[in-house]
DNA sequence: CGCGGCTTTGATGTTCATCAAGTAAAGTGG
DNA sequence: CCACTTTACTTGATGAACATCAAAGCCGCG
């Protein structure tokens, strides 16, 4: 599960938020550093947990979630690599407020959270990259709660499964990777609905859908729907 | 509309994120610095304008909304002084994706970006301060259009009405800051709605209004009335 | 095979938005 | 200050949207 050898400088991720360290700031980073591999449903951290990382996912794809006082799930985002895991929080808080689990077999690339306040006070370039980092990355999930809640049943389907083919895969064709429940979850509507509003949508031959597999037959009416709920 | 004087070094509101500033780099502050008034209902500033200033609401109370395709206004957020108003974006848009407008008669500190990028670079300790901040006030944001998405109606009337009790005015008595039909667009439910519920809980005693003046009878029954919603 | 979890569909009732009509309140111009 | 206009508020009635419940099908896994 860990892995500690350090080629901070070679990696592929610097330009995540770690452009601006030079040489001797980025081989400390090493002796602060952790790489971790989490399985299929594997827990990265929950919430309550004390945080004590800087955390960014370097491979796979993870969901945000918190419990509500009902004992439901309910989803904060979905995110590929690039976008940090605990991004959220970390100069606010001191314990998580939000779990994170692994969808895919996922790697996280974790940091001490003394080093990165150490650089940020140190390094002014790295304090105004991660500030911009952070802050693209909240501002992303504002906007998708308020576009989600402003929708209709069809229009958050149409919304998500959007999100899926153009962020998430980039691709017209890809296996869902969460359940119909998670999906609900997701977007605040019941599974049954999530569900219902798919086989329309399969009848309507805007998609096609097989299990998992999802073909986005018709983009341009699934784009409608979407705007218009 | 504008007041030039500067006597930053003793400003009350430093300690929103200005505390660890040195002399001179308060000094050098007031030559970046405006302070704007805003009447009732005046504009701060709209989506789409550049992003030139750091701004924080000194006094008065102010909404912060976008407009829909629809063409329906979406509130945001509802804040009281010491929340920045230009808190998302600024470092990772260079125009405002929100709108900003005074509910009450308000004052703006209005910094220059350019000055805080400045001292994010130049001075460790503020730009620390200043992340944590932000972070505080986007995830309010966040939690607070989480918690409305997963509420039924009477769930979310019964929880902004104890936002603006428990947050904006500290008293079970207090006046309406918005209209009906602007509550409708804070919590994304009907107008009428809003009203019939507001009615429904005056008929059980839970409140007494008249008008825009509210009093919070029986927090106990809206607390579980927000809860379970 | 057989069991348990995920998925699907139908039926039902509740919740909610919309429409319409009326009332109160708040500006506006003379 | 009053008549007029407009805007905000309120309530009822209606139908659409949505959640919930129940039953059945499917599929993977022991």
């Amino acid at each position: 599960m860990v892995n500690r050898t350090c080629e901070c400088a070679d990696c592929q991720f610097r330009h995540v938020a770690f452009s601006t360290l030079d040489h001797e700031e980025v081989a400390r980073l090493c002796d602060f550093r952790q790489e971790l591999s989490f399985p299929k449903g594997g827990i990265i951290h929950r919430e309550g947990d004390p945080i004590q990382d800087f955390k960014y996912l370097k491979s796979g794809l993870v969901k945000v979630y918190r419990i509500t006082p009902g004992g439901e799930e309910q989803i904060i985002a979905i995110t590929r690599p690039f976008e940090f895991v605990s991004n959220m929080s970390i100069f606010s808080e001191d314990h998580y407020i939000y779990s994170v689990s692994a969808i895919e077999e996922s790697v996280i690339c974790s940091i001490k959270l003394g080093y990165i306040r150490e650089l940020v006070s140190m390094n002014g370039r790295f304090a105004l990259e991660l500030m911009t980092r952070i802050s693209q990355i909240t501002d992303k999930i504002i906007v998708q709660s308020l576009d989600i809640r402003r929708r209709n049943l069809a229009g958050r389907v149409a919304y998500v499964l959007l999100y899926f083919s153009d962020v998430i895969y980039g691709s017209r064709i890809f296996d869902l990777p969460v359940s119909r429940k998670e999906i609900a979850d997701y977007i605040s509507m019941s599974t049954a609905n999530v569900i219902r509003t798919l086989s329309d949508f399969r009848r309507e031959g805007i998609i096609r859908l097989n299990g998992k597999t999802l073909e986005i037959a018709d983009p341009e009416k699934l784009g409608v729907i979407s705007a218009r709920g």
